[in-house]
Parts: C-alpha cells; sequence; structure tokens
DNA sequence: ATGGTGGCCCGGCCA
C-alpha cells in the first residue's frame, strides 16, 4: 500500500495537479489537508473517475481535512465526535485497506505568546485521547498529516533561526510526543535518521530553492505497520510547478510503502 | 526583513 500524506493548501487551487499527481504516483490512500472547501463544493467526482473514493469533513475557506481511497473507505469520523470541533475542520478518519487512517490539521499556533499556540498543545492533546478512546494501539492505525511540529532540530534547516518560534518548541514537541508515547512512530525517521529532509518551505524569498525548509508533515505508524513499512520519501519534485503548469503547494507530498 | 508569496475572495486574514 502507497499511503500519502499532503497538505495541498487549497483542492480548488490544487485540484489539476493533485489529479495529475496521484495518476502519476499510483497512490493508494492519500490523506489531505487545507482543502479549505465545505463539504457541498468538494469535487467528489473527479477523484471517483480516476477509482478513489473520498471522505471529507470541511466547512468552508479555512481547514478541511480529506481521506481518498481505492482500497475502500469504510467508517468515516469527523472531528472527535463530540462537537467540540471549534477551531475548525481538521481531523478525519477512515477505515481503508484494513488501516484505520487518519488526516490531521493541527492549528498553526502563530507564535508562543498567541492564544492559538495554548489552542495547538490542546488539540494535540486531545488528539491522544481520541486515540485512546478509538483505536488499538495493537492494531493497524496510521495518523498523517500537516502536524506543524518540527519533532527534531534536525528536521529543519537551521535551528537557530527558529529559536523562540512556533513548531519547534519544547511544549510542542512534548506534546507530539505524548501522541508517540500512546503507540506511533514517526517511521520517516528511520529511513533519514540524519534528518535535513523537508516537506515545507515557505512561498516567500525563495526558500524552496534555498533549501530552507522544515519537516512538519508526519506520518505515525503502530508497531504492526512500522515492521511492514518498506520505505518513506519525500516527494520535493511536487513542490515545483508541475510539468502541466500546476502551481505546487508550499508543501510536499510524504509518501509511505507497506507491504 | 516591520520584509517576502500565495490562497481565501477583493480588504484583510491566514499560513
Amino acid at each position: 500500500m502507497k499511503l500519502v500524506t499532503w497538505n495541498i493548501n487549497s483542492l480548488s487551487a490544487r485540484l489539476p495537479l493533485v489529479l495529475e499527481w496521484l495518476e502519476a504516483n499510483d497512490a493508494d490512500v492519500l490523506c489531505m489537508q487545507e482543502t479549505k472547501l465545505a463539504d457541498s463544493a468538494f469535487p467528489y467526482d473527479a477523484f471517483k473517475a480516476l477509482g478513489y473514493e473520498v471522505a471529507h469533513y470541511g466547512d468552508g475557506r479555512w481547514n478541511g481535512v480529506a481521506i481518498v481511497s481505492r482500497l475502500g473507505l469504510d467508517d468515516p469520523a469527523r472531528g472527535f465526535g463530540t462537537g467540540e470541533d471549534a477551531h475548525g475542520c481538521r481531523l478525519i478518519a477512515a477505515t481503508c485497506g484494513g488501516l484505520r487512517v487518519h488526516s490531521v490539521y493541527v492549528p498553526n499556533g502563530r507564535s508562543l505568546d498567541n492564544e492559538f499556540y495554548e489552542i495547538k498543545l490542546a488539540w494535540l492533546a486531545r488528539l491522544r485521547t481520541y486515540l485512546e478512546e478509538t483505536c488499538d494501539r495493537g492494531g493497524d492505525v496510521a495518523v498523517c498529516g500537516d502536524f506543524n511540529v518540527a519533532p527534531r532540530d534536525v528536521d529543519v534547516w537551521d535551528p537557530a533561526h527558529f529559536v523562540g518560534a512556533t513548531h519547534v518548541s519544547e511544549p510542542e514537541r512534548a506534546a507530539l510526543g505524548g501522541i508517540l508515547d500512546w503507540g506511533l512512530s514517526d517511521v520517516f525517521t528511520r529511513y533519514h535518521p540524519d534528518g535535513g529532509v523537508f516537506s515545507w518551505w515557505d512561498y516567500r524569498a525563495g526558500d524552496f530553492h534555498q533549501g530552507r525548509g522544515m519537516r512538519i508533515d508526519l506520518v505515525l505508524l503502530t508497531a504492526s505497520l512500522v515492521e511492514r513499512c518498506r520505505s518513506a520519501i519525500v516527494d520535493r519534485n511536487a513542490r515545483k510547478k508541475s510539468p502541466a503548469g500546476h502551481k505546487p503547494s508550499d508543501h510536499a507530498p510524504v509518501v509511505v510503502d507497506i507491504d
């Protein structure tokens, strides 16, 4: 199974690129974030035409998450399921090919002194509780998405540049650690232990071409899936303008291959 | 860089 997570930064702006990429890359399950669409506006037919089923959770111009699967898509669940999604549509889960797959878009946090930073920490803590409540850590569980946290210093282009910034602070990493402690592994580090491989680059100031990125898009797997995982890569070509001229997202897809 | 770009949708927010 080829399992992918990709923050596509508006599906309206990105649909041709996403479809082009799906066809070229033979993906089985794609978790998307920042669709920026209401459920009623989602282009279900475009994915159906390529043989994929879709579950989407979005309410308009911000956030929005989806799971696209050609291995079946059962028991979709939107949000935390308790009406506490005041901070946007940021979590959707579904069972695809025997895996319980989650697509998550963690709040950005904005800055350490911003109220949204506390919301980010609380959201990550709630995600751990959600996993405890709804999943079996001994089963096949994948939590994929834009975590807006770089797990290690080697996951940012220059740690000195991020001192005092979000995405690298100890509380954010501890909150991510709480999710990992439940029974998940950041499987990418197994294949790229030394870091320096990024999944997001700011659109501004030529950051992509200068290599100024961060790895904040993660695929977290339970132990049974880690055992069956064969590779994990970032398709940084997808961060460039496509051959057909489509403009890129500021994130690149992270692709894992699971037997 | 109090910057820069890009997406929402057309003034300002969000990343």
